[in-house]
DNA sequence: TTGAAAGCGTTACCAA
DNA sequence: TTGGTAACGCTTTCAA
């Protein structure tokens, strides 16, 4: 069948103020589009395209780019990513993780920084929940945005990588405590914190050591490998399970006291805080019967008294991070970049 | 010119088995399309839409879905978000401004909790960072992405809401202290925060009051309507700029005792732990000498001794507020609905 | 039950 | 310097 041509309605090319409205403007309700612009200004929509974004290739005279920017202003045209992603063949969108729980100060803002970074390196940035899927059909919802970076959670295996790349992404990065076969890999192995603790405890002659489990769901991702850490480094542990309650806090001061422990190395600052303040309401006398240490170096440790020791994380900053997802984006290596982020160190204070 | 329609390669339909793969495999590297999927399974690209879109208005027989499903499989198809919704007019996208600082775990808990909420709801959940740009510059790059909801920051004008609105948003809600024409409107106003402490603290007596201004940049969005409300409670105001450490604190512990002031509200929680232990150790008594009041209602204050007085804010769940606005895009209403968000009160502790 | 084709809003190539 | 046209990937109406 023979396909006959859309109507163009432009009026010739010699007017030389803009079409009259009623011919031009898009229905009521309708979003502008750069076909309405043209009509309007009495070009054609190649031309628009070339006036809007400057394309150096093509020169339009400055009469005519005039009235293409006065009809957009007029009719309040606002180009369409989706449109122009799908011409393109690609978008600037990166997917980050959303964390289920509040994840501390440190963490969440490391999150937020990154996220900032990347903005300013012009990528659009989507949070993403992942709800109740499973790994791979997280991956294949994901895909479905054409990301050109993802940032993906710990949980996100082979095979999940491998559809996020094929659907495009140029860098697939994980962020977690293990490599992912075929994605480059920021590294946070958390046990690195419960080892620097452990350490720490052991030298100051405790052999057994109570470690705080949040009992808040989706911290386990953090409190597991830093309870690892602690018994690689060759302390005999005992498992205090802790909600963030006082209620909790006073039971759990209890227990360590029934328990005979004389150390806690205690998940992160603020539940260092809670069951400091427990232990010392019950009379115990820190670090004298008992040694306590936190994790993140949260201000508030510098606050209390005895001062907290804890475990400092070094992070790199976000801008750091963002250039290097912008490197991987231009320049996809084939060689998948491993890069361990974690620097965990202690920090002796009074409470230890 | 006459146009020659697009060549399809679809094997006649009467072949039970898949394709041979040499002939339907897309070229290597590139992603596949429903075409693709379409020429391997032996169909059309319309029925390759029904079967994975589970198109109820059109019945497909059995063996085609399966043919049509394996294919998919086997090519690894992941649907084109942006080209779907280029196609059906509108997305499922939900804009929400990254703050631009940690903001308080109370907030930004709060931002994260909305965010899964709407997850759920099936939104796809945008964090904006608006960078540089100026109101209607923001207003008008986040227009690109179509978003059906807006979740807009404090410093979104009418224009900007206008744009997004005829962009096709459904439904532009800001977030701030005042409501904006045209715009839904959820009301956070922390004048009610200061306000509440100061009537708190005239109460007991103090006619003049410190507040505690932090010297972080963008905190002060928060920090100024707290501390204009302390003015409206009728207290006598006395500005304390204060950066977050130790330094400055025991420097601004100082300057309270040389201005002769008994009554401080610190901004929130974490700065009225800050200065309250900077306070106790330059030797002063609080309450005695200084009464000291937090915001925020956060855990630490309820460990610190004395306990730390606060002024408790009551958000919504971040659930009810995401099906405040499914509602809104569903049924959006011609008028615009204003709701405040903040409740204030005192919890009074030992600190005042 | 299936297929052809139009069209969503852009941009880029090629021709004039 | 400007304009026509095709193409990006998808859904859906209409026709067979």
């Amino acid at each position: 069948m023979v396909q006959i041509p859309k109507q163009q309605t432009a009026k010739p090319s010699g007017s030389p103020e803009l079409a009259p409205p009623e011919a031009a403007k898009p229905a009521r309700g309708a979003v502008p589009t750069s076909a309405d612009v043209a009509r309007l200004a009495g070009v054609s929509r190649a031309t628009v395209s070339y006036v809007l974004n400057n394309t150096s290739a093509v020169r339009i005279s400055e009469p005519t780019r005039r009235r293409v920017h006065e009809a957009a202003k007029e009719l309040g045209y606002v180009p369409h990513a989706a449109a122009r992603s799908l011409r393109a063949g690609h978008t600037r969108i990166v997917l980050m993780p959303t964390p289920e729980v509040p994840v501390g100060p440190l963490y969440s803002g490391f999150l937020n920084e990154l996220q900032w970074a990347l903005s300013r390196l012009d990528y659009t940035v989507v949070q993403y929940g992942s709800v109740g899927l499973g790994g791979d059909e997280a991956a294949r919802a994901w895909a479905e945005l054409r990301p050109v970076a993802v940032l993906a959670p710990a949980g996100m295996g082979p095979d999940g990588v491998g559809i996020l790349q094929r659907s495009g992404a140029k860098a697939v990065i994980t962020l977690g405590p293990d490599p992912v076969t075929g994605a480059h890999a920021l590294l946070m192995d958390h046990r690195e914190v419960g080892h620097a603790a452990g350490e720490h405890l052991r030298a100051r002659g405790h052999g057994r050591i109570g470690v705080v489990m949040p009992r808040q769901e989706g911290l386990d991702t953090f409190a597991l490998p830093r309870l690892a850490g602690v018994q690689e480094s060759g302390a005999e542990v005992v498992r205090l399970p802790l909600s963030y309650d006082e209620e909790d806090a006073a039971r759990a001061a209890g227990q360590i006291r029934e328990l005979g422990l004389t150390a806690v190395f205690a998940y992160n600052d603020e539940y260092a805080m809670l069951l400091m303040r427990a232990l010392q309401d019950t009379g115990t006398d820190v670090p004298g019967e008992v040694a306590v240490i936190g994790a993140d170096d949260l201000m508030l440790g510098r606050l209390l008294r005895p001062r907290l020791s804890t475990v400092r994380i070094d992070l790199p900053s976000g801008e750091e991070l963002a250039g290097l997802v912008d490197r991987l984006v231009r320049d996809p290596a084939p060689e998948p970049e491993i890069r361990d982020l974690m620097g965990a160190s202690v920090v002796p204070r009074e409470s230890t």
